[in-house]
DNA sequence: CTAGGATCATCAATT
DNA sequence: ATGATCCTAG
């Protein structure tokens, strides 16, 4: 029996109101997540079905955490459907996509794979590279498909407009070159589902019988697309839960329209509609400060977060000099607090972009700080990930041109541009795929190596239904010398692939290992695992490898973090201009800098315990020192809540006046400790080509250095950041 | 024709 | 730092 009464009032109604239409309004930190997984069990006690209800979450590891304390409550909530949007309809499309003229075992591509074939598109189409800039077209594609714009459709709407037919046009053909692959992109996954259903109406009919009790997690990052979906499958039977949070609506550049829960109250009339303002997570000043900076927001619907836990301590100012002082202090903060009996998984550090890792990166790494980085380049999106993966899509997908022309000539076996530009011309002629065009070449002299290629193809082929995922691989990796040219390159980054491809096959034996399992014969063929591999691999984001038992601190974007909480932690980096981002700042539409305001919200709302913002007068864009001013949502957290930092005690000593610039070299000396140039030495710079040395600085780990150069004038950049280095004639050639 | 080196642009957040 | 593109030698 389940014990509603650890709930409080609004939990229990929102666990309890099993029928019809609900939005839950959750707030930081309100234990959403509790009264979901609760309201699951409590249905499962009333008898329902496991196989009637789905909850669909934002990211694997929120799906997986689900799932295990829906388990631990009820051993039947092994049965229910939690994934995320593009996981479920991966599920439902690879049994039901031969409706709509695809095959089962496509494939996906993800947006680097997707922005190769647009610019393939651009070309073919004899458009302007320049005017069709690959990222903006990719954008308006992805941005048309969110919002259920068919290319057809899209090339209607915009008659008249000569370059936006030029972008309906790539738009056609993109979508072309899919079909021909089998292949869908991302968005693809969601509204291939929803065209399916519209379609299909007895496929809907039957789906919508399936899922009779549908619930949806951080509903306000739903976009258009994914509420149709939703809509659909719960007009039948309407018990569909929304859980969401208009003030952590943070994905508006991915298609994410916020209207969806401002708006559920008119989707649903009869919709219940309950506030979780009750917050477990964190103090009450953490909670005046977010609810002071989110007051500034105009469209909400407006909550007010309070909780029992206290005060706690004022929330940390810190200024810096720059971003490595910034850092200094951050890493000292917590080498304070482990030596007194802390660890260093209590903490994260939170930012806005990627690139403001690199200064904290640097600092921990000097102090032995364990840390935990996410975001970057991530694993399943390495080149040498990519290229294994992309032997085996081919391998389960023939029609995969873009995987063949991947792996043709990787590693390198003596196929070249032209002879692969011949192929592709053979292959649009016949309209027939890249490697039906291999099957059919003449056996002459000079297609040797494309038939040896092709012919070890076909021997990956033919092995396949009889060994498993990871002999496949294996023999993939042996046959085509790619570890072995790999390891016959002895470089630091190639020892790191191969310690990719080392996880990679980890990875693939586990995979193995589940599916035997879960198999009658024990056996699972490669052939069999494939599609169910590639898929999942495709979804996985970096934050599902996150584990909590390292006791590592966290590096992440604020996006990142959405959805957890650590007990003390960092926003750093809080200027004008990284946060809130230029782009919003001078958007002329409010839109943007409410979203940005959001995003802060969010990061305050991550802690428990304690709260430091900082920020650095001095910050390095493209290695030229620029100055900052606080951002404007520090000015929005009223005064009492803050408190100056004082840096540690070492530096302390150190301080003139009262300010609270650290000294500037505060750490052990780095690698760079002096510089092989003078005052009137002639430099050269990757970006700016050859100056004359005007000045040179000390400034933390590196030098700053004033350079007159030939082309661009005099400018202050970072010695070592912009690898500047020592022109060896002294004397410019005229 | 291909491989490898030099040079140039790019860089917000992500399923 | 990375990828795309251009250039040159073999």
């Amino acid at each position: 029996m389940i014990d509603l009464s650890q709930l409080n009032d609004m939990q229990q109604r929102a666990v309890e109101q099993t029928e019809g239409p609900v939005l839950i309004l959750a707030g930081a930190g309100s234990g959403k997540t509790r009264a979901l997984t609760t309201r699951v069990a409590y249905l499962l006690e009333k008898d329902v079905d496991p196989f009637h209800i789905i909850a669909i979450t934002f990211t694997n590891k929120a799906a997986r955490e689900m799932r295990n304390r829906i388990n631990s409550l009820n051993p039947l909530g092994d049965q229910v459907w939690v994934s995320t949007f593009h996981s479920a309809c991966v599920r439902i499309l690879r049994r039901e996509i031969h409706h709509i003229g695809f095959e089962n075992n496509f494939t996906i591509y993800d947006a680097e794979d997707a922005e190769k074939i647009i610019k393939d598109c651009v070309k073919e189409l004899s458009l302007n590279e320049k005017y069709y800039p690959t990222k903006k077209v990719m954008g308006i594609i992805s941005s048309q498909k969110d919002n259920l714009v068919s290319a057809a459709q899209f090339s209607q709407d915009v008659k008249g407009d000569s370059h936006m037919e030029g972008t309906a046009c790539i738009y056609r053909l993109y979508q072309k070159r899919l079909t021909d692959a089998n292949a869908l992109d991302f968005d693809d996954l969601i509204t291939k589902t929803v065209e399916l259903f519209d379609r299909c109406p007895d496929l809907l009919n039957r789906y919508q019988e399936r899922f009779r009790y549908i619930m949806v997690d951080e509903y306000q990052d739903t976009n258009t697309a994914q509420y149709f979906l939703v809509r659909r499958l719960a007009e039948k039977y309407q018990n569909l839960c929304v859980v969401g949070d208009d003030d952590q609506s943070i994905y508006g550049w991915r298609g994410a329209n916020i209207r969806n829960i401002l708006d559920f109250e008119n989707d649903f009339p009869h919709a219940q509609v309950i506030r979780l303002e009750q917050n477990y997570r964190s103090t009450q000043t953490i909670l005046n400060a977010a609810n002071a900076v989110i007051a500034h927001n105009a469209s909400r619907k407006g909550k007010t977060l309070w909780t029992d836990n206290g005060d706690g301590p004022p929330i940390q100012y810190f200024k810096a000099y720059d971003e490595q002082g910034e850092a200094a202090f951050i890493a000292q903060t917590i080498l304070d607090r482990v030596k007194s009996g802390g660890t260093y998984a209590e903490f994260a550090a939170l930012y806005r972009i990627n690139a403001q890792s690199r200064a904290i990166e640097d600092q921990f790494m000097h102090h032995n700080i364990p840390y935990r980085l996410f975001g970057g380049v991530r694993f399943y999106q390495r080149k040498e990930i990519k290229d294994v993966l992309a032997y085996l899509k081919a391998l389960n997908n023939p029609r995969d041109d873009l995987s063949y022309l991947r792996i043709i000539n990787t590693p390198k076996r003596g196929i070249g541009d032209a002879t692969i530009k011949r192929i592709q011309a053979h292959a649009h002629e016949q309209g027939i795929s890249f490697s039906e065009a291999l099957r059919d070449l003449p056996s002459d002299a000079r297609n040797k190596r494309l038939h040896t290629f092709w012919e070890m193809m076909e021997g990956f082929r033919g092995f396949m239904p009889v060994c498993s995922l990871t002999e496949l691989t294996r023999k993939v990796l042996n046959d085509t010398l790619y570890l072995k040219e790999l390891l016959l390159d002895e470089t630091p980054e190639s020892l790191d692939r191969v310690e990719n491809i080392d996880a990679l096959l980890s990875k693939i034996a586990e995979f193995d290992a589940e599916a035997e399992l879960e198999s009658a014969e024990g056996f699972v063929s490669a052939g069999s695992e494939l599609d169910a591999f590639l898929g999942e691999v495709s979804l996985v984001a970096d934050i599902d490898n996150y584990q909590e038992r390292e006791d590592a601190v966290v590096l992440m974007t604020l996006h990142s973090a959405k959805g957890l909480e650590f007990p003390r932690v960092f926003l750093p980096g809080m200027v004008q201009g990284v946060f809130p981002s230029f782009r919003s700042m001078n958007a002329p539409e409010p839109e943007g800098m409410e979203e940005e305001r959001r995003l802060c919200y969010v990061g305050l709302t991550r802690a428990k315990e304690s709260l430091t913002i900082s920020m650095s007068k001095s910050r390095l864009r493209n290695g030229e020192a620029e100055s900052c001013v606080p951002s404007c949502f520090i000015e929005e957290i009223p005064a009492e809540y803050l408190r100056d930092a004082r840096p540690g005690r070492k530096r302390q000593l150190s301080l003139r006046g009262k300010t609270n610039v650290p000294e500037r070299r505060a750490m052990p000396a780095p690698k760079q400790t002096e510089l092989d140039f003078a005052v009137g030495d002639w430099v050269r710079q990757i970006k700016y080509g050859r100056g004359l040395v005007i000045a040179i600085e000390p400034a933390g780990v590196d030098f700053e250095v004033t350079v007159s150069f030939e082309k661009s004038g005099l400018k202050k950049i970072m010695a070592a950041l912009s690898k500047v280095k020592k022109e060896p004639k002294s004397e410019p050639a005229f």
